[in-house]
DNA sequence: GTCCAATGGGGAC
DNA sequence: TCCCCCTTGGACA
């Protein structure tokens, strides 16, 4: 899924539009129909993401939502946001270059002033924007409000002046406060959710990865161990560590592991803010550009099996880990 | 046009 | 270990 970051964006999607606003909620593939109805006519009171895992409080207060909509994006799930609805300027941006090459999706005006990038006041002609499980965000403009919904729309969450439809998710299902505790209980930590002090989260990260036998590799992709982190960001995060994936996590030393953490911390923090998984980060210029509008270019192994390493020239490997892809450099990766 | 894999993860076997 | 979810970009014809 998204890795992380993009729950995190599309959290902060329905925080900026949707959160004090009264909700007509309905499944117009009517798979969710019970559900929907439970939570129609409520106000949305919270947006929050922990890891991967999308949680929207309905009624009650924002402490404490009477129902939370929990949603889990899978390997190719989306929302569509559209209405008056505020569009990152660093999704503006994209846009703009995916006009420059050929891919689908019409560049919205692309100097909306930064400073009030957040503000329904801001926005003019309805926009639609897509957030969905990959890095790809889209936007296009002037679209009629509400929209009808395409293809299999599972939940439309709509209020006076916006509208988001989710399709495609591997998670749609309303819990009460007990379930959404339990939920946040078998999570481990993620470093944008505000669940606890950074500190406390780096410790039971490095706690529960140092007493595992299981391969570094696999503990990454563990949701009980890191929130967040998915096929992307574990291999690059291990190749920046100069980590072998297969060292069990009781043969990395704390060190190691603190430093694995803050690096997640690190490129989170960027995937956040810009929406995309930069993980060559630190480029300028034309670089820069070119790691931003091709993949091939973003990453140190990430699907680049069989070419040289960036660093040293070993062919990058691909094996099968857990059933999952994994990629790695064993020339640095020690 | 067709076909396949994909940044997940839960459940049936 | 497979299947579902049932979308989408990219590779290929």
């Amino acid at each position: 899924m998204p890795e992380g970051h993009s729950v995190h964006r599309i959290a902060r999607q329905f925080g900026a539009n949707f959160v004090g606003r009264t909700a007509r909620v309905t499944s117009p593939q009517g798979r969710f129909e019970v559900g929907a109805a439970e939570l129609d006519g409520l106000e949305i009171t919270s947006s929050e993401a922990i890891g991967k895992h999308l949680l929207l409080g309905f009624g009650g207060t924002a402490a404490q939502p009477a129902h939370v909509l929990h949603v889990h994006l899978g390997i190719y799930g989306a929302w569509d946001f559209a209405g008056a609805i505020s569009v990152d300027p660093t999704i503006l941006a994209a846009v703009g270059r995916m006009g420059q090459t050929g891919m689908r999706g019409i560049p919205v005006r692309a100097g909306v002033d930064g400073e009030h990038e957040d503000s329904i006041a801001s926005i003019g002609a309805p926009r639609l924007a897509r957030l969905r499980a990959g890095e790809q965000e889209t936007a296009t403009e002037a679209v009629d409000f509400p929209p009808e919904p395409v293809g299999q729309v599972r939940v439309r969450i709509l209020t006076d002046t916006a509208v988001a439809d989710l399709r495609g998710p591997t998670v749609c299902e309303v819990l009460e406060p007990a379930e959404v505790a339990a939920l946040a209980e078998r999570l481990g930590p993620d470093p944008e959710a505000p669940t606890e002090s950074r500190r406390k989260a780096e410790d039971r990260f490095v706690a529960r990865a140092s007493r595992s036998n299981q391969p570094i590799g696999q503990l990454l992709m563990d949701q009980s161990v890191v929130a967040g982190i998915g096929n992307v960001y574990r291999a690059e995060l291990l190749f920046r560590a100069r980590i072998d994936p297969h060292r069990p996590g009781s043969a990395v030393t704390d060190d190691e592991l603190r430093a694995l953490w803050r690096d997640w911390v690190k490129l989170l923090r960027i995937g956040v803010e810009t929406g995309q998984m930069l993980t060559i980060d630190g480029l300028r210029g034309a670089r820069r550009a070119a790691a931003l509008a091709n993949r091939a270019d973003r990453h140190w192994v990430y699907k680049r099996e069989g070419l040289p390493c960036r660093r040293c020239g070993t062919s990058i490997a691909l094996e099968t880990m857990q059933g999952r892809k994994l990629y790695w450099c064993p020339g640095c990766q020690l």
